[in-house]
DNA sequence: TTGCTCCTCACGTCACGTGAGGTGGC
DNA sequence: TTGCTCCTCACGTCACGTGAGGTGGC
């Protein structure tokens, strides 16, 4: 009489068609008829029941919860519905992290302007090698001040560096003492970058040493290697 | 030689045995070499490539598009990220708009100590009602007011209401003309709540009128049908 | 000879989407 | 008779987890 057709208890609904086919297969809404060539009939009864178990999917619940709190046990609905939130909550601090992961990728490939694939790929293993020895709150301080200083002295000071480096090094070849006055004015340059990207954060200094020392693969690419690391420490304690 | 076997491998990259299998079925990533025995054989350059294929799954890169990234075109690295991002950034603002509403509803769920599991299936019709003619920023207005004013006082008002409308209701019954002291009093009342409620924003009150005139779920349950409303509103209208 | 590692299927996951092939109802 | 709705399989999705049953290596 009023009983419903699958397609009309679709259309009302906003459940597709084979949706109900799903639900009336795994038991959880079986139409309460079936016409003589086999048609499913949905009653009243049938559609109250389909629209409570809609408004559980809404709000995310898997289809075993929502047979558990519509048929087991109606009780079960308040404390399946906290710890619905409680995973909600965790995925929703998931996808912050990744966001916050990926737009700091997304900010060093725009300062750095990959020249190639491979390029990219190098900026995001220095992020995530990044992300081994910071935390998420420094890293996102040093974000922050790299942008006060801004992309174009970023890339100036990332350019001065290999030279400052190179610089030492020869020196250190040269044999020229720690305490020479050119190697003093590499060594107060040196101090002044040192402290410009650590900005008066010692844990964030720290990171970077911890970093430095564990990380094989930053030290070759920087050339920061222990000999000139120790020359410069050298330098750097006559400077006081 | 420093070819290594699938557990060595696993061990390794903090991988399983099944993941790398995965891997080389579907042609990611299959090992150099086989021992006589048919025992997967990783180089190093293979291990390699591993990492960087791990590195973008991190970022949360599906499998398809890390082969894409590493075996097809490198450059399309970028874009992809981008899209990725966008991606994470719509799954966070569902997981966001999510958790409000659970918390939305675990919120009434205590103010309202619900006596059955049905009794919290009417409490999420209800918020989800709401959801359909509040925005999201009115309904968390809604709820710092409600919060504000407090829950002891929330459910003496929801107590007060339905004798509030009886009262009303009663008095349009006995034909009592909607000038008269006794109505005008009721209708003072009934206009302090709803004001009360409404708390100045009048995009809030016109929500809750959308709602009254659209839902008869509400209008039935509140007991606010038309006749009632209109003979408050004639009340009203002469109060000054 | 006994563990241990490895191998190859192959089903299960979650909630349906998407045909395939066929049959009632206006 | 022609569309339209309905029916029942059954594969595919995504990235593996988890056995099942069997075989090399120390």
């Amino acid at each position: 009489m009023t009983d419903l057709t699958v397609g009309a208890v679709a259309a009302r609904t906003g459940l597709t068609v084979r949706t109900l086919h799903h639900y009336d297969h795994i038991g959880l809404l079986s139409p309460s008829g079936r016409t003589d060539a086999g048609y499913r009939l949905y009653t009243q009864s049938d559609i109250r029941r389909l629209e409570t178990i809609a408004l559980l999917r809404n709000l995310g619940l898997s289809l075993t919860e929502v047979a558990t709190a519509v048929d087991r046990d109606p009780d079960l609905l308040v404390p399946l519905l906290e710890q619905h939130r409680e995973r909600v909550q965790a995925k929703l601090e998931d996808a912050r992290r990744m966001v916050a992961r990926l737009d700091h990728v997304a900010e060093r490939l725009r300062t750095h302007s990959p020249r190639s694939g491979d390029d990219a790929l190098d900026t995001i293993r220095i992020v995530t090698t990044f992300e081994q020895y910071f935390r998420e709150d420094q890293i996102e301080a040093i974000r922050a001040h790299a942008r006060e200083l801004g992309g174009e002295y970023i890339r100036e000071v990332e350019a001065e560096w290999p030279r400052l480096i190179a610089a030492v090094r020869q020196e250190m070849h040269l044999g020229t003492d720690p305490g020479d006055e050119r190697v003093l004015a590499l060594a107060r340059r040196w101090r002044e970058l040192v402290d410009e990207f650590v900005n008066g954060r010692f844990d964030i200094a720290a990171g970077a040493g911890r970093m430095l020392a564990a990380e094989p693969a930053v030290r070759q690419r920087t050339g920061l290697d222990d000999d000139v690391m120790e020359y410069v420490a050298r330098a750097a304690a006559s400077l006081r």
